[in-house]
DNA sequence: GGCCAGGTTCGCT
DNA sequence: AGCGAACATGGC
């Protein structure tokens, strides 16, 4: 537990035209609890960092609109210096520099995209506030549903977060590699996940903390390299991979054609209402390249909506 | 209670 | 190459 009573710093982002705030920060929180150190309530999008060093809690609000979007971004330190890593983090958090315009140039020609563009209009893609982070939460989630998934994850950081409180309320990070290694096969039994899942994280974990695995520098690599990268790691498959180049990786043409949801909105959508094959969906895709990491977005985000496809 | 969830690996043909 | 089983758990 660390307490503190440092100054907030506050900085504006004007973030790429159009951008939603709301709908984005809800798609980045959708099944997030407190217990993810994930909130969005009250238009503002709360998020405690552990570096190793600090535990900064950054809090994201906008001040404009869709057209004229601009946030103010809060963060709280725990000592001097890591205010400008908590910004930029702030920023990807909620896509702010993600550019939808040459997405929505091909998508509304799209018999499947148009209307989704539509609905979904100025809808970022959030980026992971690390790679190691998304990448535990994709290996957590592979083949349950999203309701066992959040329990999963809600374990896995009650289990090995660091715990900040600041007013009196208690904040949890995600956990760092070196605590998600070091920890006991004791403290696992509380998440309740399989062994072999536990197995795979803990050597990504491992490997990411001892410095032989960097995470983070596959941001600057190409996609086929991280690709190649990552599914060297035992536990990430395609699918996994394919999620990452989305959501950790900022790269454009993503696609997890393996994804069952996405598999069965694509037949829904754009086939008979029979789910797609990995393959159908995969072939089917080809068309909304270079595009496909905002396509898989805006399907999912019509996927999450109720009586979504 | 059985089957399926926003998969992946491993061991067989 | 391609197929099936095992993996843990929550919800219908």
């Amino acid at each position: 537990m660390v307490e503190d009573m440092l100054e907030p710093s506050k900085e504006r982002i004007m973030p790429t035209a159009p951008f939603d705030f709301d709908m984005t920060a809800r798609f980045a929180t959708r099944g997030l609890g407190r217990h993810a150190g994930d909130v969005y309530e009250s238009g503002v999008y709360s998020k405690l960092l552990d570096d190793g060093d600090s535990l900064p809690l950054i809090r994201i609000s906008s001040t404009g609109a869709v057209d004229a979007p601009k946030l103010e971004v809060e963060v709280m330190p725990t000592n001097d210096g890591d205010t400008a890593a908590a910004n930029r983090t702030a920023r990807s958090l909620v896509g702010a520099d993600d550019d939808v315009t040459g997405f929505y140039g091909m998508a509304e020609r799209d018999a499947v995209l148009s209307s989704l563009v539509r609905e979904f209009r100025g809808l970022h893609i959030p980026q992971s506030a690390t790679v190691f982070e998304a990448l535990v939460k994709s290996i957590l989630s592979q083949q349950i549903s999203s309701q066992v998934a959040r329990v999963l994850r809600d374990g896995l950081v009650d289990a090995f977060g660091t715990t900040r409180v600041i007013d009196g309320a208690e904040w949890i990070a995600f956990p760092r590699p070196d605590a998600v290694a070091a920890a006991s096969v004791e403290s696992w039994r509380a998440v309740k996940l399989s062994k072999r899942k536990v197995a795979y994280i803990t050597e990504i974990a491992r490997a990411a903390a001892s410095g032989e695995l960097d995470l983070e520098a596959l941001k600057t690599a190409t996609a086929s390299e991280a690709t190649e990268a990552l599914i060297a790691l035992k536990g990430v498959g395609a699918w996994t991979a394919n999620w990452l180049l989305i959501q950790a990786l900022g790269q454009p043409d993503g696609f997890p054609h393996g994804d069952l949801a996405l598999q069965r909105a694509m037949g829904n959508l754009a086939g008979d209402g029979q789910r797609m094959t990995a393959d159908e969906a995969l072939d089917y895709s080809e068309r909304w390249s270079p595009y496909r990491s905002h396509a898989t977005t805006y399907l999912f985000a019509a996927i999450r909506q109720p009586g979504g496809p």
